[in-house]
DNA sequence: CTCCTGATAG
DNA sequence: CTATCAGGAG
């Protein structure tokens, strides 16, 4: 086959399996801007089992656009509980209310919609493609672990130059459709629910008799990853102070991670193990409460937890605020303190 | 390069 | 139980 006639045959296929195999996505009944943007920003790097009832219960309370412009960052944080990526939930309020201000409506432009806070070049397209029905490509995970496989790409796809090549090649094929909202949907749909990472459904795909990886047994190699870099130890010491019925909480800044949730008092921050060693013999007479390691993607946190009577940092100590067990409930907190309280507070 | 968590494989 | 994997923006 052609290569024309092969980038022909892929893009038919592709809407005509989406036609009958769609996934009956809440977003996907009537979609508008607003709608397919929260999706959009909920499911980065998130997988839809993880992010659905997380999307729901956000339209369920911010129906529209204004109505989410108006919330706390606070109560926001609290609904992202646990989904992780936290700026995302920063940048999602920001763009509301920068949106409400002037006037409500998205941008249908994708380098217009690429100015707004947690809008990538992905994004971007899902909207101006899915939302305003716009010509353009839309490249995720999905559709670059489907285009390095039928195009047998064997350079690392997370190379520069790689992703050149999956763009190029992603908007050319774009051009080819008559419906390029289904067809991009249907694209990251094959991916996922096909063209899986691990044990990929090649005997139900229609694109395997002219897929490169199928012919050369390659499926199981490609996407080429370069390695990923390795991860630092990090040691994090915390107070865990009860008094009157109330807990000793602070809140995080957005320089780091869990940018702007609450934590217990922290005593110590610090990847040197020096530090560490000498923190701990000099806390020796402190009970530990709890020790907890939690793995990020670029760091293994070693948190502590010491039952004390008060906080003893005076320096730190006007950040500290005491609150209500039962009201615990309304702040977000990182998942590693979470677990702590179910354990503690049962 | 940095940000998070849950699922699943070993 | 530990290790690996998946998923975009800044």
């Amino acid at each position: 086959m052609s290569e024309s006639s092969k980038d022909a045959f892929f893009v038919q296929q592709v809407e005509h399996w989406y036609q009958y195999h769609q996934r009956p996505l809440p977003w996907r009944q009537k979609p508008t801007p607003y709608t397919i943007w929260l999706a959009e920003i909920i499911f980065q790097q998130t997988r839809i089992e993880q992010g659905l009832s997380y999307y729901l219960r956000f339209i369920k309370k911010y129906p529209e656009l204004p109505i989410l412009a108006k919330a706390e960052e606070d109560e926001i944080l609290r609904m992202w509980q646990g989904l992780g990526y936290y700026s995302r939930a920063l940048n999602l309020l920001k763009t509301a209310k920068i949106l409400t201000e002037r006037g409500g409506d998205f941008p249908h432009e994708v380098q217009e919609l690429m100015s707004l806070p947690g809008i990538g070049p992905y994004t971007a397209g899902a909207i101006a493609s899915i939302a305003f029905g716009q010509r353009v490509p839309l490249v995720d995970g999905n559709v670059t672990r489907l285009f390095a496989r039928f195009f047998g790409i064997e350079s690392p796809v997370n190379h520069p130059n790689t992703i050149k090549i999956i763009h190029s090649k992603a908007e050319g094929l774009v051009n080819l459709s008559d419906a390029p909202s289904n067809y991009n949907q249907g694209l990251m749909e094959m991916g996922s629910l096909l063209c899986k990472p691990v044990k990929p459904s090649c005997n139900e795909c229609p694109l395997s008799q002219e897929c490169s990886a199928h012919h050369n047994n390659k499926v199981a190699i490609l996407p080429l990853k370069s390695p990923k870099p390795q991860k630092s130890n990090r040691y994090l010491y915390y107070v865990f102070i009860e008094k009157d019925g109330k807990i000793a909480v602070h809140k995080r800044d957005n320089q780091d991670i869990w940018k702007n949730l609450y934590q217990l008092p922290l005593l110590l921050d610090t990847s040197s193990i020096y530090e560490k060693t000498e923190f701990e013999l000099r806390h020796r007479n402190l009970e530990k409460m709890s020790t907890i390691r939690h793995i990020l993607t670029h760091q293994i946190l070693h948190l502590t937890i010491y039952r004390a009577e008060k906080f003893f940092d005076q320096n730190k100590k006007k950040e500290i605020r005491y609150v209500e067990t039962s009201l615990l409930g309304e702040l977000a907190f990182p998942v590693p303190f979470q677990k702590f309280f179910e354990k503690i507070l049962t």
